[in-house]
RNA sequence: GGGCGCGUAGCUCAGUGGGAGAGCACCUCGGUGACAUCGAGGGGGUCGUAGGUUCAAGUCCUACCGCGCCCA
């Protein structure tokens, strides 16, 4: 016997256990590796995990995310494809490495008090021991990834592959060592990507400063400038070549006040008149736009700062050491004193942060390694425009195209431990050699100089997001030629969040294009961010993070499932809150329910059962039904519709087998007498509810698993591995649908008169029909003890058209098709509430043929519209000039009655 | 400044040119036999505004208003 309710937290670890042990999972090469028997046969389905970071921990984004992986996964492994989701985590190099400091830290340690080895054995020691949090919660809410085949970035063969790509790409000139601007992360000491630049609005200062004109007396140029501190490293000053203000000042030299130096001053469309004093100091050595016009005009570059952003020795004495921001208070105070600061004006501005370490980043001239991500981008970018890979929804291509299209110099060395090691040596005159090992380099070097000579490996390491880039062919083995590299890629979707699109789409693009001459994945589908319910970004800082786990614990795995199954509506945002889950928590309770009514009354599952065979026309329709809920739920998962999923599968299950189904099954298993419908019923019954559980287990796997297990005395196999209900549209009876989609309305019908009339709930009334068709009649006599049931009816009979006047006092009418149905309320009824509900129906089928015949009268409409609109509005008059009829005689009698 | 979205019931949102929908919330009734984590019934809409295209617009086009996000 069932519980009384579900209880999520007994059983969903349990069937986790049994699903991973049984091999479920596992695609069928790492089935075979188990020793398994496996779907060779099958079409490969494969999705690798966008990588969590392996200091993560399971966010509501992570949640949805990997809930819609699991469905597409779990439905296709259903359907009987060699489905594998490929798992595993990338090793985070600055989060993690901040991670593993900031434990040394609290013993007032640092790094360097270890050594890089002894450092980088602490980080593994560190992920030994912490580093599964995540895939450990992503078991909790049930992903069903082959964890046999997880990876890590940093495993030895995802490292090979990193340095076999970046020494392919070096030697094919894709990538280089070039002295630039980098963006440079004073906290944490290393040069970060454009992409990790978190650039923040904030009102800010624009400075206007007097600069002296030199042999000019008193002359001065007035610049504007958001940054005082970096007027130490001025070279230049920039005017615009139209701007007739500054015409004849070009070429002229100005003096740097404080520094004393001899600025020249250079014509530059860069410089824009409207803004500021329309003359712009040049510091090229610390500002983007600066530099490139310092490459125009041959400007010198003068660093000024250190690694923490202090001033360093180039600059006058009484800076030397300051931080860059008291440097800027200082600067501007003396250049007040020298009375040559103009004025202070708000300037809306946007700043950078690092997105780690949240300290404002400042550009700095370094060598670095750099990708020449600009031609790796035009055949990605070829590929999406071909179709090769569709973006779901598809405006998510032009975020896509625009970034590809101005796609910047990628810099992918970072100044710090915790990564793969750059495979690039030095020989002592500062030649590079960049091979796949030592052995190989100082071969190279050996070729080069003649002799043995002493190398030093470059210590930066690789930019964690150069290794996730290889991730769809390096989990499954690449560089060598493994059986799952051509099984398995391209893999077929990648699911990810918007926010993702440049660090991981376009990146696993442009390197699986190029190493494996295909793209990555056919489709890749782009799901909303989760909000809170008002809508705001969950953050920390804001303190309105929803952990997954707690709603876990709280209501289930399947009801934190379903609930962003449900919203995860294209182009929309989830807006979650608890309340939400709990409503789906209730629609467990509700299958649970089901599952209890099937057990209470009988209806086991019967394999013998043949759905082709039923005979009872409840039975038939149901089938239909959940052939239809089939399709719809099919259908929209192909379609990646995650929320007309599980709509389609809410709807059937809830709306339609509970809420009519069982209750049609009512009389015949606990009323009746016929056995052979009785039998028939039991077996249906169990059977569209084992239809049910198949169709929500993608979604809600946990209690579709412990349903089918404790439904049936032994089952062939567990549900995870069952297959996906095919059936024939023929099994969809349409005499059987219009019979039943009839029954629904008259019951509806009846109780609504009953309700809005305040016939008490326990009170039985007659029902008579008359005018009514064969079909009805038919219909009606069949299922008597339904309708009386159902609609607490006391009996149900044909009337007479003769009789009708007579059986109107005391009744209460309404139409249904061609019949008119009189609902025998004497003891309660209430004549003007009565006729107030018949007038208002009447009112409605009146705009009703108003609407129609105005279309109809109008020629272009029958002329111009199709034939089948056309007809199907005649019908609609049809009808509804019927129900009218009948309607005005129903009120004919009730006044004549009264 | 450039780009992409979003404005539909009190709330959150579906809606694919051809009868405005769902869930939740609300109101009324119901302690019964699967389920009160429930059942039955009900009210609630100028589909942001203004034009346009079309026989027909929530849906397509234009402008405007309001809101959000990304990029510079």
């Amino acid at each position: 016997m069932l519980e009384k309710t579900y209880q999520p937290n007994e059983v969903e670890e349990r069937h986790y256990k049994a699903w991973e042990e049984s091999g479920a999972f596992e695609c069928a090469s790492s089935a075979v590796a188990a020793g398994r028997p496996a779907r060779d046969n099958a079409d490969p389905y494969t999705i690798v995990i966008p990588p969590p970071n392996v200091t993560g921990s399971l966010h509501m984004g992570h949640a949805l995310n990997n809930t819609l992986q699991d469905i597409l996964i779990r439905y296709q492994r259903m359907r009987g494809r060699d489905s594998l989701w490929q798992p595993g985590t990338d090793h985070a190099g600055i989060a993690t490495q901040m991670v593993v400091e900031r434990q040394l830290a609290e013993a007032g340690e640092t790094r360097h008090d270890y050594g890089r080895e002894k450092f980088i054995e602490k980080v593994w020691k560190w992920k030994a021991e912490s580093g599964g949090t995540i895939t450990g919660q992503l078991r909790r809410l049930g992903a069903s990834c082959d964890w046999s085949r997880e990876r890590f970035t940093m495993d030895e063969g995802l490292s090979a592959a990193v340095r076999k790509v970046f020494v392919d790409l070096h030697k094919q000139g894709l990538i280089y060592r070039d002295k630039r601007l980098v963006n440079w992360d004073p906290k944490l000491h290393t040069a970060i990507s454009d992409l990790e630049v978190e650039q923040r609005e904030t009102t800010g200062k624009l400075w206007y400063f007097k600069y002296p004109i030199k042999d000019r007396e008193c002359e001065f140029l007035t610049v504007a400038t958001t940054r005082p501190e970096t007027m130490l490293g001025d070279v230049a000053v920039a005017v615009h070549p139209e701007d007739d203000r500054y015409k004849d000042l070009v070429g002229k030299n100005c003096i740097l006040p404080i520094v004393g130096r001899q600025l020249i001053i250079v014509a530059d469309d860069y410089a824009d008149p409207e803004k500021g004093s329309g003359a712009v100091k040049m510091t090229p050595a610390h500002d983007f736009n600066d530099f490139e016009v310092g490459r125009r005009h041959n400007l010198k570059l003068v660093n000024i700062f250190n690694e923490d952003a202090c001033l360093n020795d180039n600059v006058p004495d009484h800076y030397k050491g300051l931080d860059r921001f008291k440097a800027r208070d200082k600067v501007v105070a003396e250049m007040e004193s020298l009375g040559l600061l103009d004025k202070i004006e708000d300037n809306e501005m946007t700043v950078p942060y690092g997105d780690r370490s949240g300290v404002v980043i400042e550009p700095w001239l370094m060598d670095q390694w750099f990708v020449d991500a600009q031609r790796l981008a035009g055949p990605a970018i070829t590929a999406v425009e071909q179709g090769e890979t569709k973006f779901v929804p598809q405006q998510w291509e032009n975020t896509y195209y625009e970034w590809m299209r101005n796609i910047q110099p990628w810099c992918i060395s970072r100044q710090i431990w915790w990564g793969h090691q750059i495979p690039a040596w030095f020989g002592p005159d500062g030649e590079i050699f960049v091979e796949l090992n030592a052995e190989e380099a100082h071969a190279a070097a050996r070729d080069l100089y003649g002799k043995d000579v002493e190398l030093h490996q470059d210590p930066d390491v690789l930019d964690t997001w150069f290794s996730s880039a290889l991730w769809p062919f390096s989990t499954l083995g690449w560089p060598d030629e493994t059986p799952e590299v051509a099984r398995y890629y391209q893999t077929d979707v990648l699911i990810t969040g918007f926010d993702i699109i440049f660090f991981w789409v376009a990146r696993m693009m442009m390197m699986g294009i190029h190493f494996m001459d295909e793209v990555p994945f056919h489709t890749v589908y782009i799901h909303a961010l989760v909000r809170d319910e008002d809508g705001q970004k969950m953050s920390k800082s804001k303190g309105n993070v929803i952990d997954p786990l707690a709603l876990i614990d709280k209501f289930g795995a399947d009801a934190l499932r379903f609930t962003l199954t449900a919203f995860a509506a294209q182009g929309r945002d989830v807006r979650l809150s608890e309340q939400r889950v709990e409503g789906y928590r209730n629609f467990c309770t509700k299958i649970w329910n089901a599952a209890r009514f099937c057990e209470m009354n009988g209806c086991a599952v019967d394999p013998a059962f043949d759905p082709s065979l039923v005979k009872e026309t409840v039975n038939k329709w149901i089938i239909g039904k959940v052939i239809e809920a089939e399709r719809a739920i099919s259908t929209a998962i192909n379609d990646f519709k995650f929320n007309e999923a599980a709509q389609a599968a809410y709807q059937f299950a809830w709306g339609t087998y509970c809420d009519w189904y069982l209750e049609f099954t009512k009389p015949i298993l606990q009323d009746g007498d016929d056995a052979a419908a009785k039998a028939e019923t039991h077996a249906a019954a169990a059977w569209a509810f084992d239809q049910i559980l198949h169709l929500l287990h993608p979604i809600m796997p946990f209690i579709t698993e412990e349903l089918w297990e404790q439904t049936a005395e032994s089952r062939e196999t567990m549900l995870i591995a069952s297959d996906w209900p095919e059936l024939p549209d023929t099994l969809i009876d349409a005499d059987a649908n219009a019979e039943m989609d009839w029954m629904v309305r008259l019951i509806s019908e009846i109780r609504s008169v009953r309700s809005e009339m305040n016939v008490p709930p326990k009170a039985e009334v007659p029902i008579r029909v008359a005018n009514a068709g064969d079909v009805a009649m038919a219909t009606i006599s069949k299922h008597a003890e339904l309708i009386k049931r159902v609609a607490r009816v006391e009996a149900v009979t044909a009337l007479e058209v003769s009789d009708i006047e007579t059986a109107a006092k005391g009744a209460i009418q309404f139409v249904l098709d061609e019949a008119t149905v009189l609902v025998g309320i004497a003891d309660f009824i209430d004549l003007d509430a009565e006729k107030a509900r018949l007038d208002k129906a009447l009112a409605k089928q009146h705009d009703e043929i108003t609407r129609f015949k105005k279309k109809l009268a109008n020629e272009k409409f029958v002329a111009n519209a199709p034939d089948a609109v056309v007809e199907t509005e005649r019908e609609k008059l049809a009808d509804a000039r019927l129900e009218m009829t009948k309607l005005e005689e129903a009120r004919a009698r009730l006044m004549s009655a009264g």
